[in-house]
DNA sequence: GATATAATGAAAATGATTATCATTATCATT
DNA sequence: AATGATAATGATAATCATTTTCATTATATC
């Protein structure tokens, strides 16, 4: 009988990192499995605190090279934010948009534009090269909302 | 004989911010003259090193507070960007969209898309409250582009 | 198991932005 | 035009996120 083996995100992205040439050490597989699991966009320090429960000697340093290292590989994306330090989260496969909720940094995705007409006829406009693009809605979840009443002045 | 007054930007802005219950500053004109008359988002730094040149005893504090104050007032307006600073921008008449030249900060507007549809769908769908959105496209002024040929890899 | 070297983490540096506070300048009032 | 209340300024220091440096440690390979 053989037990099928699941390949979790988590093992998938210390497969690659390892065929990019990168050793795997513990202080990696303790980011990955953080960042891998969460559904939450996280700061830096965040992940750092995390990852000291099961990693104490964890550096801050370390955290902030590895996120580099796996925005790099494309497995990691960062959120940005009006104010602030950025916040990390799991790529989604395929470029998808995000939605940030501003109290708890939940984040969800959404397609269902199509920005390529749009990025194609503003190009030719306007003479730009475009190489990149945002599109980020930020807003209160589901969650947040309730406890944040509508009726409240949000600034 | 009556001569026509032609109301510049810069005057126009002073005058909100009389309204606004502010003083007229010379450090504030300096900035307020800057910032009405540049094409290009600039850094907090940049309008720091400009304004000296009329202003050599400006304080670059004396800077970051009168960018509040002015985008407090919806008379300027940031641009984010994925590393470094934000810049500052004149902010356009009605709610527009920006694209940033990466390499010169020259930055121009372009509208034609409509996201309303998208945001009342994507909050139906996700339960999100949505506050706020950007898009911003980031690329390479039709200048910029000579100097960094087309074949260039670019990261 | 020994070895080359990639990775780590402690400490310090940096760069952008904000807070503090004594001094200065503006503007409404005399 | 001078006065005075106080808003604004700017020098300095603090803060916060992030990066650099470098001696030490751990990993993958021989």
């Amino acid at each position: 009988m053989t037990i099928s083996e699941t390949n979790t995100i988590e093992e998938t992205w210390l497969e690659q990192l390892q065929e990019s040439g990168c050793r795997i050490t513990s202080p990696r597989r303790a980011i990955v499995s953080i960042l891998a699991n969460s559904a939450q966009a996280l700061e830096a320090v965040e992940i750092f605190d995390l990852s000291r429960s099961d990693h104490p000697r964890m550096g801050l340093v370390t955290v902030y090279r590895t996120l580099e290292t796996l925005e790099q590989m494309g497995l990691v994306q960062r959120v940005h934010q009006s104010e602030g330090c950025h916040l990390y989260l799991r790529a989604p496969q395929g470029h998808k948009h995000i939605l940030v909720c501003k109290s708890c940094h939940r984040t969800d995705y959404f397609s269902g534009d199509d920005l390529s007409d749009l990025i194609e006829r503003t190009s030719q406009n306007s003479g730009y090269r475009i190489e990149d693009h945002w599109l980020q809605f930020i807003g209160l979840c589901a969650r947040c909302k309730k406890i944040v009443p509508d009726d409240e002045i949000l600034e």
